[in-house]
DNA sequence: AGTGCATAGTTGCAGATGCAACACCTTGAC
DNA sequence: GTCAAGGTGTTGCATCTGCAACTATGCACT
């Protein structure tokens, strides 16, 4: 093989490197919202974010998190469908849904959010606490780099 | 609401930002080999490991990018069928095959290759060379954390 | 009021995925 | 040799996802 070309490694690749820590990292946790209410990752993720924000419209969890309409759209249908969140139609604009939990909702919420909380700070202190913030932060500023569509996900 | 319990922050989860890093790292390439190819990110994974290692097992796939052996299966089946791979029975032990990139498979490695090396670095300047070696660094040290299961992905 | 365009959310469909079950092969104990 | 146990890869099935099309509503302009 010749030197003409860069060889490409996807062990240097950061998408690659991102992907694989996520993955890593969300397995443990994944696996117990999972377990204990068959939820799955957008299931998870559309209830805590009503759970942090309150009553909200799907839009504005589209907005915040980038998750796809679609998906959130059957999170939704789903956590109702559980008796975890409830839709309520706006007065003001008969088009958007408010988005809240019920008590059930609340529970779940509070339970994984203390898993959650639990499990991140374990995380935290094997790749050292300090290490953490400087990676909050590499990666905020990553986040922020791309004025990335709210069709993916 | 009480001070009783520490409230969950979804955006100071540790797993929910390295899948929204991870995400909006991957989106700009994963349109290009989309685009170019049909190709998803497991087959483009499973490319860019033999194109890397040379001719080896599913197996050895499966244990060095910790993708699920499945997806490895069938993103082999749809890679041979465009004839970017091929298979070979090995002489040893009659229940491997021996995978390897057809001529058309090289090129296609080479050039996708050669446009990630593009953009993981146009990445790395903007988010800035010396951070991104950081990143790079605590990325690995946080795929090693877990011995995570090679079923998940 | 009416027309045109934008927005919120849902649905259909094709493709991707996770998991369990499976077929086939190897290895080691006897 | 042969049997059990375990490894390699594939397949079936249910579910999840992405994308485009769709319904229903709101807004601006005339």
């Amino acid at each position: 093989m010749t030197a003409k070309e860069p060889e490409f490694d996807l062990d240097r690749f950061l998408p690659y490197l991102l992907n694989q820590a996520a993955e890593t990292t969300s397995f443990g946790f994944h696996a117990l919202y999972r377990d204990r209410y068959g939820m799955t990752r957008t299931q998870w993720r559309v209830l805590a974010n009503i759970g942090k924000f309150g009553a909200m419209t799907a839009r504005d969890i589209c907005a915040i998190s980038h998750i796809e309409k679609t998906k959130v759209s059957r999170a939704v249908a789903v956590l109702e469908r559980e008796g975890m969140l409830m839709r309520n139609s706006s007065t003001e604009d008969r088009r958007v849904e408010i988005l809240s939990l019920t008590e059930r909702g609340q529970a779940v919420f509070v339970e994984l959010g203390n898993l959650a909380i639990t499990y991140d700070t374990s995380l935290r202190e094997r790749l050292g606490v300090a290490d953490a913030v400087l990676l909050d932060d590499l990666l905020r500023r990553l986040i922020a780099l791309e004025p990335r569509s709210t069709k993916a996900d």
